[in-house]
DNA sequence: TCTTGACCCTCTAGCTGCTAGAGCATTTAT
DNA sequence: ATAAATGCTCTAGCAGCTAGAGGGTCAAGA
């Protein structure tokens, strides 16, 4: 039986956010000792564990709230747990593309840093010139 | 003279997102007509598209903040806007080689799925099994 | 000039995913 | 028996917005 920290321990989890996951209802309520503190076993540390990884894997809690639905129900196809899964590659590869665009612009602007005053810094300005991106949004009749 | 809506319009930005850019001080108070409703000029128009251009680029608002008090002190030496960039470019850097192994791991979950029951599916294993991932944060006593 | 509809106002509360702290109780080792 | 370490609940806070209620204002057309 596990309290509360040694479990935080194990998955790298801090107590405070098992007790958050319990409120939230991600965990279950934990048996208690007859002073009320809460003792875990190995389910709920499977499940932890579970979570913690899912997380690490930059799922949401509410996507990983269903594919903990999926693993409760064996049954399931498991084409739902794999379009979770493709959901989330999808996610994550816009967000690389994004920020790779982010690393050459950053790039450029430490490289051209005139290293004199603000007043002729590449930094700001290319931070101030928004020529090139008022073309998404724009609305040329205002 | 813009209205509110225009200026969101201009620079992409929501409404409430600019009234909320005024209340934690990061954009000026406007001017108001007499009924009250807010009118903005070109200086606002480019510090919010400074704003706008910076987050972006993935900048947080504490460090627009600085990036924009260097940019109002036109003496005040490169460096620190230097600094600045290069400490996101370094973030930037990370987030990027984590999302990588990411999507690395996910890619790999989806090729393996197996097509039947979530009984046996890849990637609820995948999210199982945490026989790797008990080495940062594992203390072996416990 | 009046009306209408698009816009604007403030205020409060909510979102995600935690994290921190106050003030107190329990457990465990000595 | 005592004291340190850990546990408990509750409330509030963080970033960076976003949404909705319940109202007021503005500008264009009839």
């Amino acid at each position: 039986m596990l309290t509360i920290g040694k479990l935080a321990k194990k998955t790298g989890t801090k107590v405070q956010t098992i007790r958050y996951y319990e409120q939230i209802e991600l965990m279950p309520e934990p048996g208690r000792t007859e002073g009320g503190q809460r003792r875990y076993g190995d389910a709920e540390l499977d499940r932890l564990s579970f979570i913690r990884h899912s997380r690490q894997l930059g799922f949401s809690l509410d996507a990983i709230r269903e594919l903990l639905d999926l693993s409760d129900n064996p049954d399931r196809p498991c084409n739902e747990a794999d379009a979770i899964a493709r959901r989330q590659l999808k996610q994550v590869e816009q967000r690389l593309s994004r920020l790779d665009a982010l690393r050459t612009e950053l790039k450029r602007m430490v490289r051209e840093c005139s290293g004199g005053h603000t007043s002729d810094c590449r930094v700001l300005e290319v931070l101030r010139d928004h020529s090139e991106c008022l073309t998404d949004h724009q609305d040329l009749n205002d």
